[in-house]
DNA sequence: TTGATGACTGTACAGATTGTGCAGTGATTT
DNA sequence: AAATCACTGCACAATCTGTACAGTCATCAA
């Protein structure tokens, strides 16, 4: 079970207020300090927590246009030289290889719209793609998120052991 | 101009290693520690940085599975409510509305492919929906990334204000 | 039942960091 | 020329972090 109730309760602390520090919220859920700690070390550990780096909204950089584009690769080479090539264009926000019709699937961003066909432009000179079909992302619905998962994931964990009740010291 | 060249460094910086608090990162710099502090507090309050929370890996969760669903609706009713009943559920990570022959484009995961089957049937079953069409990601060729763009933003902002000599005291 | 482990709890202490405020300095703008 | 604005350096109080340690429970294997 990679995450259990008390995981949860951490993890989605730290989603809604960054700045509390381990002290702060070991007083809010309850527990030691060092439980805070050592949970949020085996979190980062065991990979659940990637990291705690800035989030970077690009519309507040100028690029207020997504898109997602599927190309269709050329059959010679493969994926990844297409993929490197890719790499190089800091519009491209993210690509994955994928199933179905299309070869791969990339998310874009650009700063308006005759911007967006110069970065599709762009994308379809590289070497290697055959074709692409995009789709502008006309509004966000549900914004990326993984505290609904996390939920999910940590209250199925039945958590089995409890507290304790300390003792006195110095 | 939303980033200069100094953001840059420091968004880079707290990308690298968020751990730094704001007198080492002014240490790095170059620069005083309340010139970090405030260039901080500029880009949280701009949305350049849209926070610090806890990026969540859904494998690590177990949801190693991740697709791409194109939807149809139906046409009464709209998106709104479409999307609503997607965000209640967890597998359901992002979703736009999009142009083109589809109408949303939702991004799930799963714990496998047996599982991926169940979650589409949820989603298909959400009242609204005409048809799906889903896409695997068979691998992450560029995993979300912002930097780059940060970089070319930042690099682009020549700069104008340069420093100064500073005083004594006390 | 008896260890051995592992996860927690309180506590402690030194060192480092944060939040603020302030005066002085250039560069830029009105 | 006056007013702003962004920076620098420094100061101080209040906190927090890193780390360590002993004692308590619960779980697990022998």
């Amino acid at each position: 079970m990679p995450v259990d109730e008390l995981d949860g309760r951490l993890i989605e602390m730290f989603a809604a207020e960054p700045r509390v520090g381990v002290l702060e919220a070991s007083r809010r859920l309850g527990v030691a300090r060092g439980t805070v700690q050592a949970r949020l070390d085996r979190l980062s550990r065991d990979g659940v927590i990637a990291g705690f780096g800035p989030e970077i909204d690009p519309a507040a950089l100028g690029y207020g246009v997504t898109a997602f584009v599927t190309l269709q690769l050329r059959q010679a080479g493969g994926h990844d030289p297409v993929a490197r090539r890719l790499a190089q264009v800091p519009e491209v926000i993210e690509a994955h290889t994928i199933t179905g019709a299309g070869d791969m699937l990339c998310r874009i961003v650009a700063r308006s719209n005759a911007d967006l066909q110069r970065v599709i432009d762009v994308i379809v000179d590289v070497a290697g793609v055959e074709r692409a079909s995009s789709v502008i992302s006309l509004a966000t619905q549900i914004p990326y998120r993984t505290l609904p998962l996390v939920r999910k994931v940590s209250s199925g964990a039945l958590s089995g052991s409890r507290g304790h009740l300390g003792q006195r010291d110095s």
